[in-house]
DNA sequence: AAAATTAAAGTCAAACAAAGTCAAAAAGGA
DNA sequence: TCCTTTTTGACTTTGTTTGACTTTAATTTT
């Protein structure tokens, strides 16, 4: 069995012990497992990104770890689809109708469906060159459903 | 836990206990909690900076003493002069620890800081190279405070 | 009153403790 | 074969902890 399944099947097993949510030092967990700290990152970017409905936290330097989140079981299916579609890139308009949708029905509330269009707006994402805002939006947006709709 | 985290949950709990304004022995506190009094320096330096709306006062010598003191300023105040201080970058620990600050003062719902958390962590701006992050993380997150002004 | 002593806090850089990045090599699969 | 996924490791960046040394202030001694 491939190294990157055996971390998979660690991760999932803590997740389910501490329902919904895994915290742990890379180095450490790469140890356990017996392999390269960088195969856990290569692991989590690959497994338990946005789309398979993972919330990934981390810290580095002394005390640092990294804490994935499941989203909670009970989450609108609405939203993984929603998550799923996006895919590599967003545009503005698409963005604006997706979030007044999920205020209209309820998914967010105003204030909330308010704050992420701020977040993903092109003022917010001046800094960026306007031919890359479309992607940055993608996974801002992303990673605030999965925020929003994240266990504990 | 980090020393750091126990030490800033410590005067935390004396800002409380004391009405908004703590005040120590920098020695004495480093004994109480067991660290080196230069800890004690490194966290008030990272935070209780005058952004997170803290004024901090000290004197040397016998009888010498740290004071802080939380400047109280009404949330849309405090949200104005944090979107005025953050500049053209921003680090993800400063964006931690400004957020972790506005909830512990309820200028934010846990949730929200989480959200806006979610929306500058380096998860969400995977697809920025590495070093304009920071300059992202400064424009998004001076636009969801704004939001979060406006929404007030 | 001046000098010496003592009692603080301040500074700063080095040591340490993590995670992140990236590209090359290896392994699989169509 | 050629393309994709996995594995590996060298190197980078970030954050914390520690301690030696400096500065400042009050107190005591001469």
């Amino acid at each position: 069995m491939r190294m990157t399944d055996n971390v998979v099947q660690y991760i999932l097993s803590l997740l389910e012990a501490e329902h919904g949510s895994a915290e742990f030092r890379r180095n450490e967990l790469a140890e356990t497992m017996g392999c390269v700290p960088s195969q856990i990152s290569y692991v989590i970017a690959s497994r338990f990104t946005p789309e398979q409905g993972y919330l990934v936290e981390s810290r580095r330097g002394g005390g640092g770890y990294i804490r994935i989140t499941r989203i909670k079981r009970d989450a609108p299916t609405l939203l993984m689809h929603l998550v799923n579609s996006i895919g590599e890139s967003l545009d503005r308009t698409t963005a604006g109708v997706v979030l007044s949708n999920l205020a209209e029905r309820k998914v967010l509330s105003v204030r909330e469906a308010k704050l992420m269009a701020a977040a993903i707006s092109d003022q917010a994402l001046s800094a960026a060159a306007p031919d890359t805002r479309d992607s940055l939006r993608a996974g801002i947006l992303k990673n605030l459903l999965m925020a929003a709709y994240s266990a504990t």
